[in-house]
DNA sequence: TTAGTAATTTAGGCAAACCTAAAAATATAA
DNA sequence: TTATATTTTTAGGTTTGCCTAAATTACTAA
């Protein structure tokens, strides 16, 4: 099909307009894509026409935009190329979690698939990157794992903290302090009906957490 | 000083002008810019207007340009990524010699300084890249090597391949076969007067090579 | 030294991706 | 159900980096 190279514009408006889907099943609104990018509406208007006649999405006047088949397609191999990076720059270049998203940003335009297969292979083929989200492979299938909060695992159930909700400084600090990480294994023991926190078990050790903490970590059962 | 960010386009001008430029001592050809760019003529005179506004190059018009001091700093600079990246993709990613030019010529693009330096870390600090070029350091110095060409080498006189001169792949199969590449130690024992080949010994073992051969391999003298 | 050729620049245009201001469509609330 | 507010689009501009064609300057060889 029409596999002519797209721009770094378009590029960043199919990726955001499949952010904004839900997974293309969702309307997206003009205004929503205009926040996102920092352009002005009337900006968007022009991409959305354009991208509508190159059949990456569905564009109805005055109704908002939707992604088509093959804007998924394209969506998740930015996405895939975004987040191999994340775990090359975490892994290997050792950056901190919050450094990385603006650098991936620029290297996911770089255009070469035999650079992104080789990176994979290098990488060991990574299924998450360093925030917890799952990394497409090549043909764009992404392995779903079912993630529920901290907070609703019962009590005797384990599970890898795969996603961490509260992007902000102070509680990654927190969580480090906890040794709580990508990765982790906790187990829940108990939950304490006096104010709803938690009794959990890392590396073998008890610790407390408050509710709102646990709302804030995602983990995969196991 | 002027510290704005350069564009791609720019970026790729001046590292063109200074390589055409041998070191930034010689006037280089509006001509001679639009060929290696393969750019029309007219549009390099825009652009060489414009880079001499940003005091990158010094342009008179009908006289050719000269790339200036910052113009140099900013070239190193983009040389010194090009040339890191090479070695990533070579050294870590297992790209061949030759398809990795094209690979680093868009990353090369990539904005981040921190990148680049955690990069260079990463890689343990190369002096040169895959073909043999040196790398300039963070403060655009470049490690002067003296290189002389394997045939100019005088009986017993030992030597580091660093550069191979013919970019061809049957010769980079000959060079394979003979186990020489960048970084092969060789000791010139014998210039023959017939036909002026040299028996030279790599890794202990005696091989003869043609003059022809030895001529398109360059040397650092040890 | 001058006529022809080659190199370079000017002039005018175009496409991409933005912008502002104003008009049109839609949503909301009294 | 209007009036008002919000969202989206249209219309017309700008900048960047390219283009072609024509004019200008420089070079070269008779």
């Amino acid at each position: 099909m029409s596999n002519k190279k797209l721009s770094k514009s378009e590029e960043d408006y199919i990726k955001t307009i499949f952010n904004l889907s839900e997974f293309g099943n969702k309307q997206v609104s003009t205004n929503s894509i205009s926040k996102v990018l920092k352009i002005e509406p009337a900006s968007v208007t022009d991409m959305v026409k354009k991208l509508s006649l190159k059949k990456l999405i569905y564009h109805k006047k005055y109704k908002g935009s939707q992604i088509s088949k093959s804007g998924i397609k394209v969506a998740l191999q930015i996405i895939r190329k975004h987040r191999l990076w994340e775990v090359f720059l975490h892994e290997k270049l050792n950056f901190k979690w919050d450094k990385i998203h603006n650098i991936a940003e620029e290297l996911e335009h770089v255009t070469s698939n035999k650079l992104i297969d080789k990176l994979d292979d290098y990488l060991k083929y990574p299924k998450i990157d360093p925030h917890g989200d799952p990394i497409p492979n090549k043909l764009g299938v992404i392995e779903s794992t079912i993630k529920i909060s901290l907070s609703d695992l019962k009590i005797f159930e384990s599970g890898i903290v795969s996603r961490i909700i509260k992007e902000d400084d102070d509680f990654f600090k927190l969580l480090k302090k906890l040794n709580i990480q990508i990765g982790t294994k906790i187990k829940v023991i108990e939950k304490l009906e006096f104010d709803n926190s938690l009794e959990i078990i890392i590396d073998n050790k008890k610790l407390l957490i408050s509710k709102k903490i646990a709302s804030n970590i995602k983990i995969t059962k196991i």
